[in-house]
RNA sequence: CGGGGUAUAGCGCAGUCCGGUUAGCGCACCUGGUUUGGGACCAGGGGGUCGUAGGUUCGAAUCCUACUACCCCGACCA
């Protein structure tokens, strides 16, 4: 299967690259920038859809869905967001092709050219506003709390499988409200089931804060992330949740009649993660022996693999091994036992190895007369033999130690790789050194933060909600500040 | 989008410079047998319009042109 895995070390990028197709989570495809999701890959994609959708669900939102296509005319509505997305969008000229004169193949039908444009949707704002406009008279209309699970495109100049690609999938919430307090109160809730999501579920520590004006979302008033450590010292923003204010409700007129019967604009909200978490998942805690999987969104959390001689050692171990299944699905584990013949146990264990199934069970003749089964943990690489008596809580205790122990691991990469610094010396060595978060002053404005990114990649990844205030002076001009901000490059 | 590289069987590669029998090799695949506690072995077998489209030539994987995709570096990137 992976019998030559380029390593970390060697080469970080390739590593990953080779991780994502030889593990079958996605493959690049006929298309510039587009990646085909394999099976295995999809599956983990859906437990993350389902978790956050249970979450969605749970803080009030209801799924709809909007088109795929939009007017182009909608995106100059809002300044600063057609000028966001201008640079990067896939546009509809025409609606129908026909036989090419010379008889070989097709063509775009110039009669058939569209009156207007339509554009391929980067996000959803702008076809979502518009609607919203006849779903909202009064106060009583709201609030709104729609999510849509959808594709979008952005025309990327360079692409990366799940970290960069032309089109990808997502989930976009898009909310309306009648108080500025309570759109902002919305934009801070989600944010925050974003890192749950991202600690809980992906074991994925992550930093939460909002974004400098430079990096915010094109359109919005303030931008809330969450940020990632991978193991390359670079950071990853994993999700974003926007306040707009009344921008999108203005551009499109949304306007609802109060409680005091005064006209008004609506506020509003945006919020999203996509198949980016993927990437982010597999960056945080593969090694070199393939990809790892925090058991909560591992597609196969166990696997039961036969040791035989034979068909009559087979049936016996099988009769065990199917009573472990019964067992262990019983308490919702998902389970596979493999007794295919077809491959050798230890073409098995690598294959499992690869894919980060999180425990892997063997069972023997040995076990068969011990009462025992061989337990392997994908996280360490430990092997230990366990009695069988009670073995589906052993495992299922294993599974939740597994997700903790791939928490606190990575919780202590970042804290290794998360440093104050106060001089432009020490903030360019640790850059070009280990990389990672580093906490420095910054005079706040725009061109210093264009400086050192030009001088440095790095970026503002985040400013700290409710953040130590402290007298600094920046680690560039040296103008006063107050408050630390998080550095680092990223993806 | 700029610079560089790559494209030959499912995958990884040789052959291309210097055009000329039937395009090779490893892995994978199929059949039979022996095997099975960390990627088995032996024997036999199948699979390629050499990325696509043109061009040069008696003859093109090989030379020329265009296009497409992927990789690396840059620019770009809520």
């Amino acid at each position: 299967m992976a019998k030559d895995f380029t390593t970390r070390e060697e080469n970080y990028s390739q590593w990953y690259n080779e991780l994502v197709i030889k593990a079958e989570l996605a493959d690049n495809s006929a298309v510039r920038g587009c990646m085909v999701i394999k099976p295995y890959g999809y599956a983990i994609w859906e437990k993350i859809q389902r978790v956050l959708d249970d979450m969605f669900k749970e803080t009030g939102h209801q799924n709809a869905y909007f088109p795929l296509f939009i007017p182009k005319s909608f995106f100059s509505k809002e300044a600063s967001h057609v000028e966001g997305f201008a640079k990067e969008c896939a546009v509809v000229t025409h609606y129908r092709l026909k036989l090419s004169p010379d008889g070989k193949g097709v063509i775009v039908d110039p009669d058939a050219k569209l009156e207007e444009e339509l554009i391929v949707r980067p996000t959803s704002e702008t076809i979502i506003w518009d609607a919203y406009r006849t779903w909202i008279q009064s106060y009583r209309d709201l609030p709104i709390l729609i999510n849509q699970w959808a594709n979008v495109v952005r025309w990327e100049m360079r692409t990366r499988l799940f970290l960069r690609t032309t089109e990808f999938l997502w989930q976009e919430g898009h909310t309306a409200h009648a108080t500025e307090a309570e759109a902002v109160e919305e934009t801070e809730k989600m944010i925050g089931v974003y890192a749950e999501f991202a600690e809980k579920w992906m074991a994925m520590p992550v930093l939460k804060g909002i974004k400098s004006p430079n990096e915010r979302f094109a359109g919005a008033v303030e931008t809330y992330c969450i940020e990632g450590l991978m193991q390359d010292g670079k950071a990853l923003q994993a999700g974003t949740s926007h306040f707009l204010g009344q921008n999108f409700a203005k551009a499109f007129d949304v306007q609802f009649l109060s409680k005091e019967n005064k006209l008004d604009y609506v506020w509003a909200t945006s919020w999203g993660v996509s198949t980016r978490l993927m990437g982010a998942l597999i960056m945080t805690h593969s090694d070199d022996h393939g990809l790892v999987l925090p058991p909560k969104l591992a597609p196969i959390q166990v696997v039961i693999i036969p040791i035989f001689r034979n068909e009559e050692q087979l049936t016996q171990i099988s009769e065990t091994a199917n009573g472990i299944v019964k067992k262990l699905k019983a308490l919702g584990i998902s389970v596979k036992y493999d007794d295919r013949d077809t491959q050798k146990p230890g073409w098995k264990f690598n294959e499992y190895e690869f894919k980060g199934v999180p425990v892997r069970l063997a069972i023997g003749p040995r076990d068969l007369e011990n009462g025992t089964v061989e337990v392997a943990r994908r996280d360490t690489l430990e092997k230990a033999v366990y009695q069988i008596t009670d073995i589906e809580h052993k495992i299922s205790h294993l599974l939740e130690s597994i997700q903790e122990n791939l928490y606190q691991k990575a919780y202590d990469f970042r804290e290794e790789n998360t440093n104050c610094v106060d001089t432009w010396d020490e903030f360019v060595a640790l850059l070009d050194g280990k990389g990672g978060f580093i906490s420095a002053h910054w005079d706040g404005t725009t061109e210093t933060e264009q400086r050192i990114k030009d001088e440095t990649k790095a970026t503002i990844r985040l400013i700290p909600i409710n953040g130590k205030q402290e007298e600094g002076k920046c680690i560039l001009t040296g103008k006063p500040s107050k408050q630390r901000v998080i550095f680092a490059r990223s993806y």
